[in-house]
Formats: C-alpha cells, structure tokens, sequence
DNA sequence: CGTAACGTGGTGAGG
DNA sequence: TCCTCACCACGT
C-alpha cells in the first residue's frame, strides 16, 4: 500500500530516492517505473495485496511506447532519440548525472506530453496505461501457491511415460533417432519409410515457413496415422514432452520455495495485450490431457487431478496453482468479448438484437440459427464450432483457401460460406473495408481508447505485404479494442478491492480476457459480486466510450486452477 | 579443436 | 487469420 495522504510514505518515498540518487543511475534501474515501484516495495517491505492507484508516476518509456507500439522499449538512449532529445555523455559523478537525466526527463516528457495530446493519446497515457503499472507492480510482487508435490509428481511420471514412448518409436522407425528433432524426424518419415507415397494422389502436406520442406506439424502427423505406428507415437510423444519441458519443469524452475511469480510487460505487444513471461502464464494449457499409463500405480486422492482408471490418468498442468488454505481462486471472464466489439464497432443491427438479448444463452447457437435460417433448438454442435470459426476468420480476413482447410470443405463452399455471412451482416464487410480505407489515408488504425498502431505497409507494392497490412489493421482494431476494455477492468477490480479495505481479496494475473483473483473463502460471494458488477459495469470504460453492446462476465471459483466450477450463490447486494 | 554464446526455424500452448 | 512466449535442434 503506498497511499500518498500518509506523511511517513511521503517521507520513504523521499528517501528512496534520495537512495536511488546516491548508488545508481536513472539509466539503468530509474526509468522503469515498474522496476521502481517493486524496489520500493522491496525495501520497506510494502504489503502490496492491494495497490493505491491515486499514486500517478509518468512513465516515458510507455509514452513513447503508445507512439508506436511495434518499436519495444529498449535503453535509455533510445527513448531520448525517440523524443528528439540530446544523447549527452553521463557525467563523472553519479549525482549530477542523475540530475541531468532527470532534467531530460522531464523535458521529454513536455515532448511527450504534446506528442501523445495532438494525437488524443493523453488520456489513455495517463488514466489506463500509467495507472496500469501500479496493478502490474503489485501483481509482480504478489506469490501464488504452487503445489510442489503435484508438480514432482507429475515430472516422474511424464518422465517414465517419455522414455517408454522414445524407445517405442525407435523401434518403429528401425533405428535410434533424436524424436525432438524435426530434421531427422523428416529424414526418417519421408525419406527412409516415404510415408507421404501412401497418400492419394492429389493430398499436398502443408511445408515449412522458411525451407520449403514438407512440415512435421500435428496436421501432418495425424494425416499420417494410418499407414504406419510411429506418426501416433510421436503425437503422443510430442503432447507429453511439451507438458513436462515447458509446464511442469519450466514452471518448477520458475518456482521459489512453493510459491511462483511472473513478470508483467505492458510494451511487448503491438496490440496493447499485456504479455507474461518467466513462466508465460498466459499459456498455460487450459484442458486435461489423458493418458494412459502402463507402468504407474496410482495412489488414489493423494494427487487430487491424477485419476486412476483402467491406467489411463488425467493430467490438467493448471492444478499445480492452488490457493492457500481458507481461499479460493476466483476467476471472472468476459464471454465472447472480440465478438461483441465487431458488433459494437460494425453497428450491425442484426448482432446488435443478438447481442442485446439476454434470453439467448448461447451467441454462436444464436448466430448459426441466424445465419442458416434454422431454430436455435435445430443448431448442432457442429454448426456452433462452424459458425464460431467463419466468424473469427472474417473478422482477421481469412482467404478462402486456408477457410476450406479449416472447414474440412470445398474452396467454392468455404467461398460460398463467407459470401453468405457477408450477405447477412452487411456491416462487418463495410467496417473492414472503412478500416482499410481509414489506414490508407492516414497510415494507422485506432482502437475505441484510441491507441494506435502504424501500418506502413498499407500501401507496399508488394501485394503480400499489403495484404497483410490489410489484415492486421482489421485485427487491431478488434483485439486492441478487447485489450483496453480488458486493462480498463483490471483496474476497475484493483480498484474496487482497495477501496473496500476489510475484504480478503487480491488480484493474481489477467488472461487477457480474464483475470484470476486469490479470495478469502468467506469473502467469496462477496467477492464474486463485487467483480461482477464492476466488470459488467457501463461505467467500466469511463467517459471514453460507451458500449453499443453488454460484455457479460462468468465467474467460476475452485481450490486450484485446473478444477473451477461457476459459483452457484448470486449476490448483488454488496 | 572443443565449447560457449547467440540467432533462427519449427512447433505448440494460450487468447 | 491475428497476437504472444517457451522449448528444442542446429548453424555460425
């Protein structure tokens, strides 16, 4: 907590940096402010479950950032180039240096403040972006539970699982080979067994990015799987080997003495998401994977997601995140929030009614029913998943090959299937198209907080190259957009939490259109509706933009993050 | 000449 | 079709 009314923290803070002033250079730890508020928190050994976002730092690196997103923060030279600063050589002594730094600092940050207004950046400079470092800040600092014995458990196991799958694959293809290797792993199905022989005629199997060689992807293997063992072993193998190397060794080596934090960057991405790394927890696999285990004998309820059946056991790498005892994880999600943005930006009356209409339970049923005529009780299961990826595909200008391959069908139907989409909501075509035609003018494209990002490829010569530019600036206006509302939520919760200071409750991290909260079990119901509310909130987004369509949020609590299940008490009354 | 350090390509996890 | 990060092999 650092709440800047109390005199003793105005006098830590002078004295931090009094201390900063005396053993460093701003150039190397000062002008993160992130980096500055967790050494803060580090020295006087700040509580920082719940941060004080009335503290306002300015931090020049994000400014510049927000001016072209594509370029990442890299030194302090930079930003002065940036800024059109002078790069001056950092004095002998360490004090006038900083001084120095500070003053260049602060006249960049006129610049700044000039560069971003003309452009209607400053308000999302300052009342999103800013306030976002200090959520960042405290999340950083903020350690979650991680079950260590879930984890070693699960490293054995997947280890044995490993060796056995290795050397039955080495026996299939005749010979030893390295099964990580994508180079042998060519040479051994193509060149030694020529499985590709035994596809029909007309089959192509997708190749490789850069080499032009046929690709060892999933997609290849599984077209594979019936002519020969090793393809399944080696899917297999694959699904394993990425369970245990990044998410149960790689978390483990993130993990201190059983609890785990992540680090937070607001300036990698181009869109405006917030990115995670060391561990990425924003990629941490979302279903179970079954397998199944000849040589394990489970003890049944010790390890509470390794379920023994006929030996095939569930692994689900999200149960190794757990809450302490007496809490809970509480995780609050917007549904279909990319979706309602293209209904929101398009105006598309018919996604609009959609939208609006709180007795539909399910938008994709909805949106097939609309779409091909049918009643939504006559939409299958295979039309909901059809009509969700049309849907995805158009909105980022899929071309009707890649659709076809999607589909599983015909170029002329995937054609046919996006033509008829287009028919029924006219406005989507329409607001691709103003996007386009918006970014060849004036060379960037704006997301509803108005973030921009350039495209300077938007008029390249090389038709490739500007198509791509064509989609992307579509792309952002989307997923930029879904990423302000989703950082405009983070610090509604952050805030609504610090201001109710007897609840037990602390924001953990966000995914992207989620976020995580650890909550004191008697705070649950509290808790839940509090999250509810302020996310569902039209005042979410402030005085920025009011939204032509509801974001409705689903709350699901649980003791780890592999088993969440809905809150089933509702409570408004808080 | 062996090894370390780094960059690149392929793959796959999330949204 | 867009945007990330992590791991592995392999070349320099």
């Amino acid at each position: 907590m650092f709440n800047m009314t109390n005199q003793s923290n105005k006098e830590k803070l002078r004295e931090f940096w009094l201390t900063l002033m005396r053993c460093d250079s701003i150039r190397k730890i000062g002008f993160q402010i992130k980096d500055v508020y967790l050494a803060l928190f580090e020295k006087y050994n700040i509580n920082s479950d719940k941060v004080d976002l009335t503290w306002t730092v300015l931090d020049v690196g994000i400014g510049v950032w927000l001016l072209d997103p594509d370029q990442p923060v890299s030194d302090f030279e930079h930003l002065l180039s940036s800024l059109q600063l002078p790069q001056q050589t950092p004095n002998k002594s360490c004090v006038d240096a900083l001084e120095a730094d500070m003053i260049l600092l602060s006249e960049g940050m006129k610049k700044l403040f000039q560069m971003l207004q003309c452009k209607d950046m400053w308000n999302l400079f300052v009342c999103l972006e800013t306030k976002l470092v200090n959520v960042l800040a405290g999340m950083e600092r903020r350690e979650m539970s991680i079950s260590i014995h879930t984890l070693l458990h699960f490293s054995s196991v997947l280890k044995r699982n490993l060796t056995s799958l290795e050397e039955k694959a080495h026996k299939a293809a005749g010979h030893a080979f390295l099964l990580n290797s994508h180079h042998q792993l060519r040479q051994v199905l193509f060149e030694e067994l020529k499985l590709d022989s035994y596809l029909p005629g007309k089959t192509k199997l997708a190749k490789t990015n850069v080499t032009r060689e046929i690709s060892t992807s999933e997609t290849v293997l599984t077209q594979l799987l019936p002519f020969h063992p090793l393809p399944g072993i080696l899917l297999e193998y694959r699904q394993l080997q990425k369970l245990k190397s990044t998410y149960i060794d790689g978390i483990l080596s993130c993990v201190n003495d059983s609890y785990l934090t992540t680090h937070w960057d607001q300036t990698s991405a181009a869109t405006g998401r917030l990115s995670s790394h060391h561990p990425n927890i924003q990629a941490i696999p979302k279903l179970p994977v079954t397998i199944k285990d000849h040589q394990t004998n489970f003890i049944v309820g010790k390890v509470n997601s390794a379920v023994e059946g006929d030996n095939v056991v569930q692994f689900n790498a999200r149960d190794v995140f757990i809450s302490r005892p007496d809490w809970s994880l509480l995780s609050a999600d917007f549904q279909q929030i990319e979706l309602r943005i293209l209904g929101h930006l398009t105006n598309d009356p018919i996604l609009l009614k959609i939208f609006s209409d709180k007795t539909v339970p399910d938008i994709f049923n909805a949106l097939a029913a609309q779409w091909m005529g049918k009643c939504v009780e006559d939409v299958s299961e295979a039309d909901r998943e059809q009509t969700k990826r049309v849907v995805y595909s158009v909105m980022y200008g899929i071309g009707k090959e890649k659709l076809a391959s999607y589909l599983k069908c015909t170029t002329d139907t995937a054609k046919a299937i996006m033509a008829s989409f287009l028919l029924k909501f006219p406005a989507v075509n329409q607001f691709t198209k103003s996007c386009v035609e918006f970014c060849e003018k004036y060379g960037y494209t704006r997301t509803i907080f108005k973030r921009r990002r350039l495209f300077p490829n938007i008029t390249h010569r090389n038709g490739a190259l500007r198509a791509q530019a064509e989609r992307q600036c579509v792309n952002f206006c989307v997923q930029g957009s879904a990423a302000d509302i989703c950082k405009a939520a983070m610090l509604q919760v952050e805030n609504a939490l610090a201001s109710n200071r007897d609840i037990k409750a602390r924001l953990l991290v966000q995914i992207h259109d989620e976020v995580l909260l650890e909550v004191a079990d008697s705070d649950l119901n509290t808790v839940s509706g509090l999250v509810k509310s302020v996310m569902e909130s039209e005042k979410l987004c402030g005085s920025v933009v009011s939204l032509r369509v509801p974001i409705p949020v689903s709350i699901s609590v649980g003791k780890t993050w592999g088993q969440m299940h809905p809150l089933s008490a509702t409570c408004n009354n808080s």
